[in-house]
DNA sequence: CGCCTTGTTGATAATGATTGTCAATCCGGT
DNA sequence: ACCGGATTGACAATCATTATCAACAAGGCG
């Protein structure tokens, strides 16, 4: 049986707070400055239970597992800032279809797909520049 | 000045030999069983050089990173057997198109991209329904 | 060929992220 | 309020990767 529990809410807020990826270390330690108690493997347990329901985005980063709130029950990619981790859901149908055939044309089954655009925000090119 | 060193060598050979994408560590220990005498440090500090020459691919899998032997100078991307590791060497025209002008579309400079199509190869779909 | 400079190696320690442990705690149905 | 089991959290344990640093060896030179 699945309970509700404060920290779970918790963890929920506090991703939705942030545009950018984060991990499971920084959100703990962003938690702790506000005052809260929570423990760290927590955050851990509680992000991972979130990308599994879809209510959050797994990255995977220099070995490093980032997540995202996102919106639930959407397929989406995204579109993310290099620089400052600006992150803008984008949709990929071209992309979708591509990748169902070409698994077909090789005989794959049970096609999956991971895509991801970075780039820099037009805040941090202009930074860069200025 | 770059050596050549029969280390580098034995590990661009190994990596040549294996068709999926393989750890440092799974390599290293490949070799050790082999005969190889060489260091683990070595193998991961060459991997990451080959990456950085474009002469091996790198794919992060649950914060791990694997390698793979690719053919350099062609841009291209992989389709991976989730169960047995089988992988093949894709062409993704639309896709570099797609990528290039979702970029654009939201303001975004200097994009790159992460494109890898995974699934059942024909032999692992057949084993898992015998 | 032997010497020297310096890039390279490898055993080991150190790091850093993630997961396992397990007793204490808390949720929620009765 | 009570009980059973899910959840928590401090801590240890694990795992991949990186840093150290003394010993080694590639290759240019005389
Ligand atoms: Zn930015
Ligand atoms: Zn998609
Ligand atoms: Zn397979
Ligand atoms: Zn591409």
């Amino acid at each position: 049986m699945k309970r509700n529990t404060w920290q779970r809410e918790a963890v929920r807020e506090a991703l939705g707070e942030s545009e950018a990826f984060v991990s499971a270390q920084a959100l703990h330690a962003r938690m702790r400055e506000e005052g809260s108690p929570i423990g760290l493997a927590t955050v851990y347990r509680t992000l991972a239970k979130l990308a599994e329901d879809g209510t959050a985005d797994l990255l995977q980063q220099d070995g490093e597992q980032l997540y995202r709130a996102c919106t639930p029950g959407t397929h989406h990619h995204h579109l993310i800032c290099r620089r400052c981790g600006l992150t803008v859901e984008i949709e990929a149908k071209p992309v979708e279809a591509w990748a169902r055939q070409v698994a077909a044309e090789h005989g794959f089954t049970e096609p999956s797909h991971v895509v991801d655009v970075f780039g820099l925000c037009a805040e941090c090119a202009a930074r860069a520049a200025g």
